[in-house]
RNA sequence: GGGCCUAUAGCUCAGCAUGGAUAGAGUGUUGGACUUCUAAUCCAAUGGUCAAGGGAUCGAAGCCCUUUGGGCCCA
C-alpha cells in the first residue's frame, strides 16, 4: 500500500468528518505536501470557505480538531496552517515499516489500470532506407518506455513497429541502386543501413533536380513496389529487410524490444482496405464529392474549419491516409486479421519472440497482436493525419480514447552541430533531414558517449578488467541517451548539441546510476544480508524519513505515469530518488556506527532503496552498474 | 488564410490537467567540503515584472479573451 495508505487514512476520515456536518460531493486534494508543509496537505478547507462563509484557516482548526477524534493509525496529528492548508504529520515508525517491508516485494509499485487488458503502443515505424537518427530515437525511446510503464500498470501490452517498405522513400534508393549503379555491398566496415541513408538516399534524392527523367523512374518504381510479384518489389523487399534489420540492431542495443513486425506492403496486399472502405460508405464516414476542385473524389469531411480530406483521389488511387486507416482498425481488433505469422529471421536479445507479419499461406500460425486500446506514437507534425484517424476509430469502437495518438515534438539540431554537418544556420536551430543528410545517426551518438564514459570509468578505476568498463559503459550510454530523450516533456523540442549531450553531471541518467553503485558499495562492504526484520523507529533523521517518503510515493508515480502516457514522471521520479539518497548519504553514515541496531535499520533502508530505483530504473530501459 | 504546439532564472527545463502556502531543479558564475560507506557527489551564495495586456475570482504562473515572439502542419 506504501504511501497512499496514508493518504487513503485522511480521506476516509476527511469524508467521515464532512459526512457528520452533512457535506457531501466535495472534491478535495489528499497529496504529499511541500517540503517543510508536514508529510501530507489537503485543500478540503479552501472549497468549502465559500459553502460554509468562513474563512479557510477557521475551517481548517474545525476539521483538525475532529481529525483528532478519528481513528488513525498512520497519522500522528493535523494542523492547520495559517494559509488555510490542512497538514498532516506521519506516524513514521509505523508508515517507514509498512513503506520498507513492501518495498521487497516484487510486485511493489504495480498498479491496477489495465485490469490485464490488451493494449497495442505502435512506434519506431521509420521508413527502412536508412539509419536511425537520433530524431527516432525520442520516438523509440518514448514508446519503449511507455509501453514497460503500462506493463507495470498491468496492461497485456503489444508493441508494434510498422515497416513503411513500399513508400517513396524506399523508392528512392531503389532508384539509387537500380539506375544510378550503387553497389549492393557496403563499403568495407559500413553498417547496411548508414550506406542505404547517408550515401544512396542522399546522393540519389541530390540527383533529382538535375536530371528529371529519374523522378518517372521513381514514379514507375512506386508502381512495381505496390505489386508484389515484381522484380522491383522482390529486390526492395531484399534490401529493406536489410535495412530493417540495421535499424533493429541499433534499438536493441539500447534495450528496445518489439513483438511483431508490420509490413506496410502487405498491409496494402491484404486487401484490408477495399474491406474498410466498403465500411466506411456503408457508415457514411466517407462522402462522394460532386462538384468543387474534389469533384469525383471519396472525402472525410472537416471538422470545425478543417479542409475535407480526401481519401481517394477522382482517378480512383487511394491517397496515404488511406493505409493508415485498415492499419488503425486492424490495430484495434476491428478487422478479421488477414495475416499469417512467422518469426523474425534473428532472435531478440532479450530473448522475447519477435513476429512478423506474412501472407504466405503455407503452415499458417495464427497470432493476435491487436488491443482494446492503441497507442501510436507518431511526432506531432502529423497531429492533424492522427486526428482524423482518432475520431475515425471513435466512431467505429464506441470506446472512448480507445485509439491515442501520442505525439511529441522533434528533435531538431543546434547550430554548432548543424555547422559540424556542414550547415551554417545563422545562429538557429535546424530541422533534421534524411534527405539532405542532415542528421546525427543514433549509432554515432552512442559511440561518442561510450568512448567518453569509458575514459571517465577508466579515470575512477584503473584496476578494472576492459570487459567490466566496456559494460559499465554501455550500460551508462544506454542510460544517457534514453534519459536525455524523456526527461522532458513530450510537447517541448529538443535542441541537440553533439558537445552537451555528452555531459554525464547534473539531471543526467549517470547522476542516477551512481546513487546505486554508492548504495551497491555500501551493502557489499557490510558483509551482512540487509532484512526488514529491524526497528523501523530508529530511521528518524530528515534525510532518512525524506528517502523512505520517496520510496513509498513509487506506485503512485506509475500512476500518475501510465494515466497520462507521461515517461517523464517516472525520469522525475528516479532524479527525485537519486536526490534523497544523495542527501542521505551525506548525513547519515551506514557503517562502522558501533549501534548494530542503527545500522541494520540504515542498511534495510539502503537495500529498499536500491530495488526500488532498479525497478523505477526498469520501466525507463535503465540498467545501473553496481560499480561506476 | 486556417489549424496545432510553445513562451517561467544568463542557458536548458519542472510546476499548469485538479487555482490557494515561500515559483523549484540542473547548468553557468563565485566560494567551500575528499586520512571518514566511491567527489560522476555534497553545501552555500548568485540569479524571476512566470512574454504583454485585459477579464472572471476572496485568491492566478495555472482558468477565459486579445496581442506579440518562436516552431510545426495544411492551403
Amino acid at each position: 500500500m506504501t504511501f497512499k495508505s496514508i493518504l487513503d487514512e485522511i480521506e476516509n476520515n476527511l469524508n467521515k468528518i464532512l459526512g457528520e456536518l452533512s457535506i457531501h460531493d466535495v472534491k478535495f486534494s489528499v497529496e504529499p505536501a511541500k517540503s517543510g508543509f508536514g508529510d501530507v496537505s489537503s485543500n478540503v478547507s479552501f472549497l468549502l470557505a465559500k459553502q460554509l462563509k468562513k474563512n479557510p484557516k477557521d475551517i481548517a482548526d474545525m476539521l483538525s480538531e475532529r481529525f483528532q477524534n478519528c481513528t488513525n493509525t498512520l497519522v500522528m496529528r493535523s494542523e492547520a496552517h495559517p494559509s488555510g492548508y490542512l497538514n498532516f504529520y506521519a506516524d513514521w515508525g509505523k508508515l517507514s515499516q509498512l513503506i520498507l517491508s513492501e518495498s521487497y516485494l516484487d510486485e511493489f509499485g504495480d498498479v491496477d489500470i489495465g485490469k490485464n487488458t490488451a493494449i497495442v503502443v505502435e512506434h519506431t515505424s521509420v521508413n527502412p532506407n536508412k539509419a536511425l537518427h537520433i530524431g527516432h530515437i525520442r520516438n523509440i525511446v518514448i514508446g519503449d518506455t511507455v509501453s514497460r510503464i503500462l506493463k507495470k500498470a498491468n496492461y497485456k501490452v503489444n508493441i508494434l513497429n510498422y515497416v513503411d517498405d513500399s513508400g517513396l522513400q524506399v523508392a528512392d534508393i531503389i532508384v539509387g541502386f537500380k539506375h544510378l549503379g550503387f553497389a549492393e555491398e557496403p563499403p568495407h566496415g559500413k553498417k547496411f543501413d548508414h550506406y542505404c541513408g547517408d550515401d544512396v538516399y542522399v546522393k540519389t534524392t541530390e540527383k533529382y533536380g538535375a536530371d528529371p527523367s529519374l523522378e518517372r523512374i521513381r514514379n514507375n518504381v512506386l508502381k512495381e513496389l505496390e505489386n508484389g510479384d515484381s522484380e522491383t518489389a522482390r529486390f526492395a523487399d531484399k534490401i529493406t529487410r536489410k535495412v530493417l534489420a540495421g535499424q533493429l540492431e541499433t534499438c536493441w542495443n539500447l534495450d528496445v524490444f518489439y513483438d511483431c513486425l508490420n509490413f506496410e506492403s502487405q498491409i496494402i496486399r491484404s486487401g484490408l482496405w477495399s474491406e474498410i472502405f466498403e465500411e466506411l460508405k456503408a457508415m457514411s464516414l466517407i462522402e462522394f464529392e460532386k462538384e468543387g476542385k474534389n469533384a469525383g473524389c471519396w472525402v472525410i469531411r472537416g471538422e470545425d474549419n478543417e479542409e475535407d480530406k480526401v481519401i481517394v483521389r477522382s482517378n480512383g488511387t487511394a491517397t496515404y491516409i488511406a493505409k493508415d486507416i485498415p492499419y488503425a482498425a486492424w490495430k484495434l481488433g476491428l478487422l478479421d486479421d488477414p495475416f499469417n505469422y512467422e518469426k523474425y529471421e534473428k532472435k531478440q536479445p532479450d530473448s522475447r519472440d519477435l513476429w512478423q507479419t506474412t501472407l504466405k499461406k503455407n503452415n499458417p500460425i495464427s497470432q493476435n497482436f491487436t488491443g482494446e486500446k492503441v497507442v501510436t506514437v507518431i511526432d506531432s507534425r502529423q497531429a492533424r493525419l492522427q486526428k482524423i484517424i482518432t475520431s475515425l476509430m471513435g466512431k467505429f469502437k464506441s470506446m472512448p480514447d480507445a485509439y491515442v495518438h501520442l505525439g511529441y515534438e522533434s528533435v531538431t539540431l543546434s547550430s554548432e552541430t548543424a555547422k559540424t554537418l556542414g550547415l551554417d544556420t545563422e545562429g538557429k536551430q535546424a530541422q533534421m533531414s534524411g534527405r539532405r543528410g542532415l542528421y546525427v545517426n543514433a549509432d554515432s551518438v552512442y559511440e561518442l558517449l561510450k568512448e567518453k564514459t569509458k575514459e571517465e570509468t577508466k579515470k575512477r578505476h584503473s584496476e578494472m578488467s576492459p570487459s567490466e568498463i566496456e559494460k559499465i559503459a554501455h550500460n551508462v550510454s544506454v542510460a544517457t541517451l534514453r534519459y536525455e530523450m524523456i526527461k522532458q516533456d513530450l510537447d517541448k523540442i529538443i535542441t541537440f548539441d553533439l558537445t552537451k549531450s555528452l555531459s554525464l553531471e547534473g539531471d543526467t541518467a549517470p547522476y542516477i546510476q551512481y546513487t546505486c553503485a554508492r548504495a551497491s558499495r555500501i551493502l557489499e562492504k557490510s558483509d551482512r544480508i540487509p532484512t526488514i526484520d529491524v526497528d523501523f523507529s530508529l530511521l528518524k533523521e530528515k534525510s532518512e524519513i525524506d528517502l523512505i517518503k520517496n520510496i513509498g510515493l513509487f506506485n503512485l508515480q506509475v500512476r500518475d505515469a501510465a494515466n497520462n502516457l507521461s515517461p517523464k514522471v517516472i525520469a522525475r521520479y528516479c532524479h527525485d530518488l537519486a536526490v534523497a539518497f544523495n542527501s542521505f548519504y551525506e548525513n547519515a553514515k551506514v557503517l562502522e556506527l558501533g549501534d548494530v541496531n542503527l545500522e541494520n535499520s540504515r542498511l534495510c533502508l539502503v537495500n529498499s532503496f536500491k530495488i526500488t530505483l532498479e525497478r523505477a530504473l526498469d520501466l525507463l530501459g535503465i540498467t545501473a552498474p553496481d560499480r561506476m
